[in-house]
DNA sequence: TATGAATGAGTCTTCATTCAT
DNA sequence: AATGAATGAAGACTCATTCAT
């Protein structure tokens, strides 16, 4: 009967798409967006170049296959309560993202560099981002009802201070960790966290005074 | 005999480099780095294609001289002195720093883009933006002198509100403005200036109320 | 044991084998000889890819098995006996034949598609087609013999008004039709019925009277 | 001056094109157009396979710039006047058509592959074939009017005996002439004349006689 | 028999770079 | 200095065919 052999079969279909896209992985962070080579990714892989066809488009699409789990990494992450006060919270979740960011490295970059050459990708930086920034958004004015945060338009405040995060932590993978690790993330998230509570609080002295 | 023509020569020579720079700052612009050819570029410099390997080695040092005259430019922009207290001066600087950014928008992608392919080009980026942020450093370390920036890790900090003022610029020009301009350029800079100002004055109410 | 399954699973290979061939006929028909593919035709025969070669050695082979099913086809409505004058007959076959040429449209472009991939499907056209040149032939011969028919070279005659009907046909059913039927099968098999009546009748105008 | 180096330059490109496209004609006519590939022909022409694509688009861009040759071929021919009563017309016509296809051989049929695979090579033919159809039946028509040729369809009888001419040609061509030329050129073009002409004469006897 | 995953040879196409003029 | 024809190395993608289950 063909039922028999179906599971074993599509365990090593299986098998051989993970081979791949970790194998994807591996060239993106390591070589960037543009000079990843379906050969290359197949070489990595260990499987024939016709192989990769059978379970991507091309190249976009097993780079989409990989940023949705690294996004969803991301987001289990994000999703995590935070406790403590505002500015604890602020540590919480900036080391998280920090730390989620760190694990992979290269593909952030290449999200970046993919998004010129590919408008799909550049949705899919926009579409993985965009729910950051409105949660921002919603605490922000959350705390502003709270009278925790000064009136500030929390849109744009949410941009400003998410990019800020953003930006420092790529930056700090790419050009400070490769030259030895002068700053720990610890220290880098404490003091995002201090420039992002002082600069919305509505009474900074007051609340870390209690 | 042979001499007259020198002097022409030269003349035209450097016509056709200027020529050829100003295709490629246009071509680079336009369709980002990895999507750039010489093809393109002596296209739309009327040139042959030959032409540009009399004067570039190869699409990655065209880059470089394209992104010497943009950064000049930035530096320019960046020397004026800035007038007013601590928070008037920030709106001027971050409105100068849009302006410019503004003026050459795919080029700052094309460096984010460039990065990863080529060594040179990544040091480029670096060497352009370790100024920037060393002067706000300096900055910073000085009104902290004068009591006007309450104690920081100015390094650190001046990473992080530089990175804030860069990344939300980018994302700003690339993904708002296409959208129809929602926010201008000077509503941006206030609310920028807003947040550094915050995130590190010592007393903000204070500087403000006077 | 083992000899229960046998007739069941010949019973299936036949079913497989014909569902093969009639899908095979299905995607040679809309899309050509070269453009069709094994998973074309086994994705269309909902089979699996190997299955194919279980019971054909490739295209090649599949395609000559669904052409032998074709001419099968078409010798048998040539059998049929035709009734009246050699005019009324000749309207009789010519009317037959375009009927059963529409009927398998794509076909007959994928032979002549073929021919020059394969020297067995070029044997395969001169074999479908030598009978019926050879029927034209000795029908001539007959009527001849009959005074009906003027002295003309009975195969080279065949050859001619054979190609006539053969060529006349394809091209009304692949620019014609699509065109929006201008001509009917009804027109088009008398105009050439009555052409070719004209171009070997030993006294036209005599036999129609009678 | 750059006006000196251009002529002998465009000489050598001049050259390099006709290089292709002589080389295209002939990988066309003995493979026909589905198994004709770029480097069947780059190699047949001795360049390298990247020049190919200075000068064509594509495998369907060098078939059209090939089939232009041809067909120009083919009209200049068609062109002549014919002289004498309707019936040396004829086989002065049919002669000289047979003649240049003959010179052509498979091109004729890369052509009727090539309609399947390619909208474009499908207008081709169609454009090609299309003036000789109308000229035949503007000829019928004038005939009509001077009673040399009885009532019938012009636009149907054109159709048919163009048909007959062309497909009995190919025909002859690929599958008679290979195998011994039992039959001549001239042979076969007296009896298609003498079977179009007797197809439509209003009074075969009567001119003939005369 | 039937399956469908895996293979890899073969094609198309682009482009950086060279070089004779 | 300038030209632009020629080159050939990549890289993307397809598909006939095999084979272990």
């Amino acid at each position: 009967m063909s039922h028999s052999s179906s599971p074993r079969r599509s365990l090593r279909a299986t098998g051989t798409t993970e081979q791949l896209v970790v194998a994807a992985r591996e060239v993106f962070e390591s070589r960037g967006y543009a000079a990843t080579t379906v050969g290359l990714i197949t070489r990595a892989a260990n499987t024939a170049h016709g192989t990769f066809y059978l379970y991507f488009k091309n190249k976009e699409d097993v780079f989409a296959r990989v940023m949705a789990e690294v996004t969803a990494d991301l987001f289990a992450h994000a999703r995590a309560p935070w406790e403590g006060d505002l500015h604890d919270q602020l540590v919480q979740a900036i080391g998280g993202y920090l730390q989620v960011f760190g694990a992979h490295r290269g593909l952030w970059r290449c999200l970046l560099e993919g998004m010129h050459r590919s408008p799909a990708i550049e949705q899919m930086w926009l579409e993985q981002r965009r729910p950051f920034i409105d949660r921002i958004a919603r605490d922000i004015e959350r705390n502003q009802r709270a009278g925790l945060v000064r009136p500030v338009d929390p849109i744009l405040t949410a941009e400003s201070l998410g990019s800020m995060v953003e930006w420092t932590t790529v930056c700090w993978i790419e050009y400070d960790e490769p030259r030895g690790h002068a700053t720990t993330a610890d220290e880098l998230a404490r003091t995002l966290a201090d420039l992002w509570y002082h600069s919305i609080a509505a009474d900074p002295g007051a609340e870390r005074a209690g």
